[in-house]
DNA sequence: ACCTGAACACCGTTCAAGT
DNA sequence: ACCTGAACACCGTTCAAGT
């Protein structure tokens, strides 16, 4: 789709086009074949750009928390907590947007530069209230955790949209009220939209408590 | 590999063949076509039990939770605290174990009889606690969220092994210090192993904390 | 250095046909 | 009802060869 006599192409070229089938035709769709397609290149010269398509992964999810480490995590005008809150948003959105897509971050770890630039930032907000070193790295470590988990959960209710279950024999009854009654009283709340900033909330005051 | 002439296999084999791949030969090899193979079957025979991958993949789901909602969820003779730990070790162990086997906990909601008795159980622990109805449900959500996260994360260190990073030109100094100063001089305490429980407390203590 | 074409060893899923 | 065999439309990756 790009224009003109193009001669050579970047990986950020080629990272931009997995996420523009990621956005229209979901994760299943990103494929090396596929993406070397909407770039009009044969499949093997993809790996003259990347080694394997689980570093093509790793190197969306770095594109990913660049333009999420732009927008949250450096405006200082805005309160610490503030800005863990917008940070953790736009993580969920954009890793819940597609079912699926969670696989980019379990494709190795989160060491590129914008992954530990956030870590960065979080670690140096916890520090900021107070708290010991050691404790403002697992800190920062179980917002991450929190977030990501959040996304994940997010992510499976939407992939379950026309999915019939059959997995067990005799599962049909499972919105029966008498058989798990609190989780259908809650049903409503549970699926809350709101209920992720407050679970945030809960959390960041467990940690910073013990700074108090 | 199941001795005898075996006539007739039931949806617990399937399942059973597919938690043996996975434990051998991780996440990728759980194929259709590989678990089929495993039990002396033909590919197409597998859509007699289950209507597509992601089905099977739903009903592992559902095995695995039923084995730590046995063991974990309902013995009264420990503290609540203390069954929530155990819970969420166990889950954590059983995710992060193999990379890749967190596509199990987003093939679909988890809606199955196991995985909303073990959503009753941690709302029920809140209510004891003192929590009002509505944020017992949506604090049984913000600890799975953290235990799935968390088991996202681990997962992903582990995949990173012998993985070269070739996602950005220029990011192999990502060990430098000065940098990252912060995340370099927390190295060894991130990747502590009883973070996790640590930072499950702290989220514990934030959601029991509006009780008292 | 960058790219092509052919090939290898796989996938999930469908369909007609057998018993 | 359960299973087979053949087929469709795909995968990731490697290798020899071109420029």
């Amino acid at each position: 789709m790009r224009p003109g006599p193009r001669r050579s192409i970047s990986q950020a070229d080629i990272v931009d086009a997995a996420f523009e089938i990621l956005e229209h035709k979901g994760m299943a769709a990103v494929s090396v074949r596929g993406v070397a397609a909407a770039l009009g290149l044969t499949p093997t010269a993809m790996y003259t750009y990347f080694p394997s398509k689980n570093a093509l992964l790793r190197a969306m999810v770095e594109q990913l928390l660049s333009t999420i480490d732009l927008a949250a995590a450096s405006d200082p005008g805005v309160a610490w907590r503030d800005r863990v809150h917008a940070f953790a948003a736009m993580l969920l959105e954009r890793l819940a947007e597609h079912a699926g897509a969670l696989v980019l971050v379990t494709s190795g770890p989160l060491d590129g530069p914008h992954a530990l630039g956030l870590n960065e930032s979080l670690i140096a907000g916890f520090l900021g209230e107070g708290m010991p070193h050691a404790d403002a790295a697992r800190a920062a470590l179980a917002v991450r955790a929190y977030v990501l988990g959040a996304a994940a959960i997010d992510a499976a209710e939407r992939a379950g949209d026309a999915e019939v279950g059959a997995g067990a024999p005799s599962q049909a009854l499972w919105t029966d009220a008498t058989a798990f009654p609190l989780t259908a009283a809650t049903a409503d709340v549970a699926s809350d939209d709101d209920g992720f900033a407050w679970g945030l909330d809960r959390l960041l005051d467990g940690l910073v408590r013990r700074a108090a």
